[in-house]
DNA sequence: ACAAGTCTGTTGTTTTTACAACAAAAGGAG
DNA sequence: CTCCTTTTGTTGTAAAAACAACAGACTTGT
């Protein structure tokens, strides 16, 4: 555990929190260590959830396949960013997708109850994380709505320029890497892989884009 | 204002607040009363907003029109509820939406600053604001990804269902009226207004559900 | 009550996507 | 290195959605 406090330094949720108080604070929040092997699930649609968990190695993927086994892929937890952070208002009712390591990953449990439940004499930073974790479920909430933005568009090739654009925006770089193969990707965006891959191939030869496996240069 | 307190009495954010305290909290926050014309904005895309708001009369659309003039309803704001929560946090860019009066609406303004400042000598019960606060973010944090789960169906048949036995659920009734017209539902579930009409048709004949104008009956 | 405008259902046509199937390329395990 | 698996691109076909256009029902304002 001690090994992560590096790593948790440089989170949303312990931004700002220097190194001995984080360790103090991870006996406060009942902090565990967890391992999954690639493909394991980290929770389970309809669970209810008491923890906040960080990602300490690895990948995870929040997902959802439906009836008809289609699958959506709801957002990519990478190392350093958080989980759960929406349930842990109380009577936030069950969890809406499933929660599956992507590689064999590591990931940090804390006990909710512990972080809203301010302990005002061991932890004087408690109420900063309290804060970070507010502007934290800020953030992934105006993510949230990025994402629909992209899914909102019409056609395939607008999905492909919404979400390109967004990440090329984000490393202020038209040359980033995405997180997803193409069956990945196109589980993101909700459409079908072959007609996607044709979509880049076309946009490609259009001269629009250039790409590498997962490795994208906008033009 | 006063003829308010009753009404925001009512709401996520003053949950638990006595009367007299939303009173006091009024000039704590600085609360403004706006009111705004069928068509008018409220907010729009780009603008940096400082101010939380509650609705106290009328009904807003949180939507967006994309480059082909395609329009993405993300949100329907109705009496008592909020809009701006996601936002509140420093640093959170740019409003993704336009917020726009579908009727003419009266809304209330709140400094966003004074919220997160707390004022512990004037208001005891900031704290619980801003608790609850946090909760209701958290809860607009799954209702988007209860979007996301509705819009990531391939068919409009599917998205249809999705939506509107979310709807029946969320009634505890398989009657239930929908606060969109045709239009506006094809624009909250990102397809096209005259397909997703015939759909709805196929469905009533097969006898899946009934409807008139707005109000739909799940069989 | 009337006229103008909006909303809804309906139809036919065009375009796009989903689906299925396969081959080539890349990656991993022994 | 070789075999096996996964990933990606490609193609043809079937299904679905978008688009356009219109008529009737319903609203709203005067």
């Amino acid at each position: 555990m001690e090994k992560y406090v590096e790593l948790l330094k440089r989170t949303q949720l312990f931004s700002g929190v220097k190194d001995t108080e984080i360790t103090s604070m991870l006996h406060c929040l009942q902090a565990k260590l967890l391992t999954f092997k690639k493909g394991d699930y980290v929770f389970r649609e309809g669970e209810h959830i008491d923890k906040l968990t960080i990602l300490a190695e690895g990948k995870l993927l929040v997902q959802r396949d439906d009836f008809w086994g289609n699958r959506s892929i709801v957002n990519v937890i990478r190392i350093g960013e958080m989980f759960g952070e929406a349930y842990v208002a109380p009577e936030s009712g069950s969890l809406l997708n499933d929660v599956i390591a992507e590689e064999d990953s590591t990931v940090i449990f804390f006990d909710v109850r512990r972080i809203l439940t301010v302990c005002s004499t061991a932890c004087r930073f408690h109420s900063m994380v309290v804060q970070n974790l507010f502007f934290a479920i800020s953030e992934k909430n105006r993510k949230l709505v990025q994402k629909i933005d992209h899914m909102s568009k019409r056609s395939t090739r607008a999905k492909l320029l919404s979400y390109l654009s967004e990440e090329a925006k984000r490393h202020n770089n038209n040359r980033f890497t995405i997180p997803f193969t193409r069956q990945q990707l196109a589980d993101f965006l909700c459409v079908d892989r072959s007609a996607m891959s044709n979509e880049l191939c076309k946009m490609r030869d259009e001269g629009l884009l250039q790409f590498d496996k997962n490795k994208f240069i906008l033009l």
